[in-house]
DNA sequence: AGCACGCCGACT
DNA sequence: GTCGGCGTGCTC
């Protein structure tokens, strides 16, 4: 009998097994996608194996048969498969949603098709559907020809008959009243307005002329010729590039990637979500043409579909994008680049919880494809693969573009020194004279902090509470807009002011700074500057492009911002960069809080100076001594990885250990608590533990003990064994998979990134 | 995740 | 007497 073994789009762990009609043998193999009824549903599932053998005695009188297939081809290849199936493995997922992270909806044809069959039932097929957008185009033969347009009308009429259909917005930009010209037309019966789904992808829209590539430093070369010797000998090798901010980097990936495609092979390439810019892209674009798929957040189901086949079908053999990337079906994958690799948004941290970068390394080893690392702050995750002898390490040392000269850092110990001349204390007098200075000599200066709104806490002034989200155990922001809100930055509560929730009282003060403050804090200490903010708030309304061309274009003196400000924008006339509050990220209770601060620090610093000007980068906190610090202002990051290492050695933290954590749920507190418990019984009675191999930490509260009105515990598992861990992990991953009270939501989060 | 079944409160 | 609340259990 043959029987298929199918994963449904559900979170349950195992595959489903279906009989195989004789119908359909000949189209049911490994990665298409099928019909099948199950339960009451008819559901969209992927065949995952196929075998001619008995049916277990269990399943007898229970297998039912696949109703439809729908590729003619494996959506997933030979390659995808298996990866995905060991990515799920590796991260105790459900097998049908780790498969669904990696297939595009379904064509409306074949929907369409199918409905046609009587085969969809209750179904639920996502369907592909685009932006509209709308296109003129002249009527043939008008009914009315009596009618003559005049001036930009007739223009627009004699272009669309002369060249055919054109979108509306194209006719705008060249005649400014097309809109009102086209109305008239219309109106006439001699022109009319059809919507068309929108398929262009923004990254394909403008041609981009195709470069000559510059000139490679001898460490450019170097680099390159290590990967393509890997290339060339087929190893499945993989590298850390380790090299500063604006030493390269990017041109080793553009030539590895073009020795890779010259071998007839495909290109990966993965970016953090913050540096898919269109300056990324156009590069690329103007290495490779129209050889390159860009995947990004924003495409709509048919780009993305669209891109998707065009990679399937090896017609395109680059891919670039975020997190997500990482699935895209390139052809006879050659090499995977995986830049910024330190970069917190490659874990996903929802659903599956899966990290990109771990996992391009696993699917470039499989696919037998070369994996190039690259960062100016290697995680010391990546760092001990380097020392381990894992990964090749590639050094590009200094700038290329011009004289190796790093800015210089200067710190602010805010324990002695005090306010400058604004009075307030976070705009101490060495960054007030470094602003001055950058004004006058008419060059920019960026100001990072990391908090948004106008002020991280608001505080009852008769009773001294601290204005808390009601869903969640944090302190509400205050924002300037709209008259004045707090917001919950972890949830979407947002409200006016109101009175003190404990006493009543209406009369509040706003505590500390966050970017909105500084904003306006600046422009009055500096009337004359134009001061400008970017952040999450700015980005939702004007976009951080609009704000990023305004700085290009000089028409901003000192732009305010959080992490935004820090990444993949060259802005050649920014000198100056003053960190306004290096502890808020030190204070974070997690193990990596000085890796990251370190990393941010760097990134920031590398925003001074890119130029012929020399950069100046002011570092204000109370802690001038930390490590973090301290190493960053020297620019060592190879004297911070040491040290850090060794601390983290010490602590038994990763790379020396490996972690888990599972988190629980629930509005109850009580219950999650109990079942947070159960998880931590249920941990502790396994051998690995017993035997002191793996410890337990918890049940514990969350460092965030409410979240969107659920109370949140976790319990940690760590042991410097992956096997014996991964033991531990699998009893808890059937506890999970048994428990079945729907008021508590249980993740497991292997090798977890933020421990929040 | 859905979708049923099943056992207890406010309505035609 | 029914409509409907969501607890519990299953899906090849």
């Amino acid at each position: 009998m043959r029987l298929a073994e199918v994963a449904v789009p559900i979170p349950l762990g195992r595959a489903f097994t279906y009989a195989v009609p004789d119908a359909l043998a000949e189209r049911v193999q490994p990665g298409v996608r099928v019909l099948c009824d199950f339960g009451r549903r008819r559901l969209l599932a992927v065949v995952v194996t196929v075998a001619d053998r008995e049916l277990a005695p269990a399943l007898v009188g229970k297998v039912r048969p696949i109703v439809a297939v729908l590729d003619a081809e494996p959506v997933l290849d030979a390659e995808l498969l298996p990866f995905l199936r060991e990515l799920g493995a590796y991260y105790f997922a459900h097998i049908g949603e780790v498969l669904r992270l990696a297939l595009p909806s379904v064509e409306r044809e074949q929907v369409r098709a199918l409905g046609e069959q009587g085969l969809l039932g209750t179904a639920r097929v996502r369907e592909v559907g685009g932006r509209m957008r709308q296109v003129a185009r002249a009527v043939p033969a008008p009914a009315n020809p009596g009618a003559v347009p005049r001036g930009q009308a007739s223009a627009i009429l004699e272009h669309l008959r002369a060249s055919g259909d054109h979108e509306v917005t194209d006719l705008v930009a060249s005649w400014g009243n097309a809109r009102a010209a086209l109305k008239r037309l219309v109106a006439a019966g001699l022109a009319e307005i059809v919507e068309r789904e929108e398929d262009l992808d923004p990254f394909f829209a403008n041609a981009v002329p195709r470069d000559v590539p510059p000139e490679a430093t001898p460490e450019q070369d170097t680099a390159v010729a290590a990967i393509t010797a890997a290339l060339d000998a087929g190893a499945a090798r993989g590298f850390l590039l380790h090299g500063v901010t604006g030493s390269g980097k990017t041109e080793v990936y553009l030539r590895a990637i073009a020795a890779c495609r010259a071998a007839s092979r495909g290109a990966l390439v993965l970016v953090p979500e913050i540096a898919l810019t269109p300056q990324l892209v156009s590069r690329f674009r103007a290495r490779f043409g129209d050889d390159l798929a860009v995947i990004h957040s924003g495409l709509t189901d048919r780009e993305r579909h669209a891109m998707w086949q065009r990679l399937r079908g090896g017609q395109v053999h680059v891919a670039i994008g975020a997190r997500s990337a990482l699935f895209a079906p390139v052809t006879r994958l050659g090499l995977v680049v995986v830049d910024e690799e330190h970069d917190g948004s490659f874990k996903q941290e929802e659903g599956t919880r899966y990290h990109a970068r771990d996992m391009a390394l696993l699917r470039a080893h499989r696919a037998g494809a070369v994996s190039v690392l690259g960062s100016a702050t290697p995680s010391l995750e990546t760092e001990a693969l380097a020392r381990a002898g894992r990964l090749g390490r590639l050094v590009l040392p200094g700038r290329a573009h011009r004289a190796a000269v790093l800015p210089r850092v200067e710190l602010v110990d805010l324990k002695r020194i005090g306010a400058g001349p604004s009075g307030h204390k976070l705009l101490s007098l060495p960054l007030h004279r470094a602003l001055e200075r950058t004004l006058a000599a008419g060059e920019q200066a960026i100001l990072f902090l990391n908090r948004r709104g106008f002020a991280p806490a608001v505080l009852c002034e008769s009773c001294g509470a601290i204005a808390e989200c009601p869903a969640c155990a944090v302190a509400l922001t205050f924002h300037r807009p709209r008259g004045g809100r707090v917001r919950c930055h972890y949830c979407d509560y947002d409200s006016s002011v109101g009175s003190c929730a404990k006493c009543g009282s209406a009369r509040f003060s706003l505590e500390g700074l966050g970017t909105e403050r500084l904003e306006e804090t600046v422009a009055q200490a500096f009337p004359t500057a134009r001061v400008a903010r970017l952040d999450r708030d700015v980005a939702a309304g004007e976009g951080a492009e609009a704000v990023i061309a305004r700085m290009r274009a000089g028409e901003i003196d000192v732009l305010v911002g959080t992490q935004m400000v820090t990444k993949g924008h060259d802005l050649p006339r920014v000198t100056l960069v003053g960190v306004v509050n290096a502890d808020s990220s030190l204070a974070l209770p997690e193990f990596r809080a000085a890796e990251r601060t370190f990393q941010l620090l760097v990134q920031v610093a590398g925003r001074a100076g890119r130029a012929d000007r020399p950069g100046l980068v002011i570092v204000q906190t109370r802690d001038p001594e930390h490590p973090a610090v301290a190493f960053a202002a020297r620019h060592d990051v190879v004297g911070f990885i040491e040290r850090e290492l060794a601390d983290r050695q010490e602590l038994g933290y990763p790379p020396f250990a490996r972690l888990a954590l599972v988190r629980v749920e629930a509005m109850d507190e009580a219950l999650a608590a109990d079942t947070a418990r159960a998880f931590a019984d249920r941990a502790a009675a396994t051998e690995p533990v017993v035997s002191g191999d793996i410890d337990v930490q918890g049940p514990a509260p969350a460092p965030l003990a409410r979240l969107r009105g659920r109370y949140r515990f976790r319990v940690q598992l760590r042991g410097a064994d992956r096997a014996r861990l991964r033991l531990v992990l699998a009893a808890l991953a059937r506890l999970r998979d048994e428990l079945h009270d729907r008021r508590v939501r249980v993740t497991l989060d292997v090798d977890p990134v933020q421990m929040m």
